[in-house]
DNA sequence: TAAAAAAGTTAAACTAGATTAACATCATTT
DNA sequence: AAATGATGTTAATCTAGTTTAACTTTTTTA
């Protein structure tokens, strides 16, 4: 597996040197995963933070009805895990499947904690990564209430254009907390303006 | 002010040394504010991260209609900022306003980037908190997807019960997504089964 | 390459929640 | 204690988005 694109990630954060990139990378598992497949399951304890190399999941919930609700997608340089469950080791409210086939980098939490002694500076890294997680997050349920399903769509298709091009439809609808027959229309009125 | 609570709460974290909880305390910024009187304004940077010792706020945002939306509600050993805007040190989303008279302990950008220098400890506190604050905001995204208004007032008031009975009903339909009179014929209907 | 499975479309009937508007109650200030 | 403004209620009408169900297109697999 090619380490450059999780080092160039860090060092965007960080700046590491050659020892300590040799430590993290020592402590860290390379793992690939076919299409379909799951990464984490609902209900089992979350064991790793998973960095994508290069692939696409997504991350859902299931509901008492059946009903998936798509939580997060995620592309390469980006996490795929479910944090609660990882941080507290407690049973996943989500699963994690890849909708492609993926190659993942992962850092068990045993292998994390670990690490953070080892180099105090990756507390700094986690810390911002999931900073910009949580501004991100506060934004979309903002957004989920100010702008209409069309409004959130157009937003979506252009914040993510590689996400909309290479997943289906109607996961995108579920991600939008719409119906796929909704997206539908909603694509024929976009397309016809 | 009394800095009680606050060390107690950090300390359910992480643990300090005299020395260190001293440092602390000569970086941090005291304030109290009148009901009313905005902590943070949209548009303007947001110069603090803001811990609450006493009092109630509101994260809100004024869309392009003039339109409020509550994000978030903030009371004792909670923080209340903008984030997005405190990280970036760029204009600020939301505005953050007094609900009751409130004791602020602050935090400035520059102490806390200095603090994380003299104790590095407090990077792994503030990635915690963070960690958390991220995903109780992602569980909230499906709860919205997932649930009805009736269920997800309901789910609000067995989970914060201070606040249900703090706040005036109309900001608690709009931390909801809902219209006041919905909220209204909600709890019309909770009361009578 | 046929067939089966997955993904996407269309349209009619329906519903959760919004909008509007009038009114009621409570709190604060003068 | 009256008046003002803030908060909460009720009910009729309306609409964004759901549901259901039948159908088409694309992708995967045998």
């Amino acid at each position: 597996m090619d380490y450059k694109p999780f080092l160039d990630y860090i060092n965007h954060y960080i700046s590491l040197t050659e020892a300590e990139e040799a430590l993290l990378l020592s402590k860290v598992i390379p793992r690939s995963y076919l299409k379909h497949q799951f990464i984490v399951q609902q209900g089992d304890v979350c064991k790793s933070a998973n960095f994508i190399v290069s692939g696409c999941t997504k991350m859902f919930y299931m509901d008492a009805d059946g009903q998936e609700h798509v939580v997060m997608f995620a592309i390469e340089d980006w996490w795929s895990s479910d944090l609660g469950s990882f941080i507290t080791q407690s049973p996943a409210d989500y699963n994690v499947q890849c909708l492609e086939p993926c190659e993942v980098i992962q850092f068990t939490y045993e292998n994390l904690e670990e690490l953070y002694a080892e180099i105090p500076k990756l507390e700094r890294l986690f810390r911002k990564i999931v900073e910009r997680a949580f501004v991100a997050s506060q934004k979309r349920i903002v957004r989920n209430f100010s702008l209409s399903a069309k409004e959130r769509y157009q937003l979506f298709r252009t914040t993510y254009p590689k996400i909309d091009q290479r997943v289906p439809q109607y996961m995108i609808a579920s991600y939008l907390g719409i119906t796929k027959e909704f997206l539908s229309k909603i694509k024929r009125e976009l397309a016809k303006a």
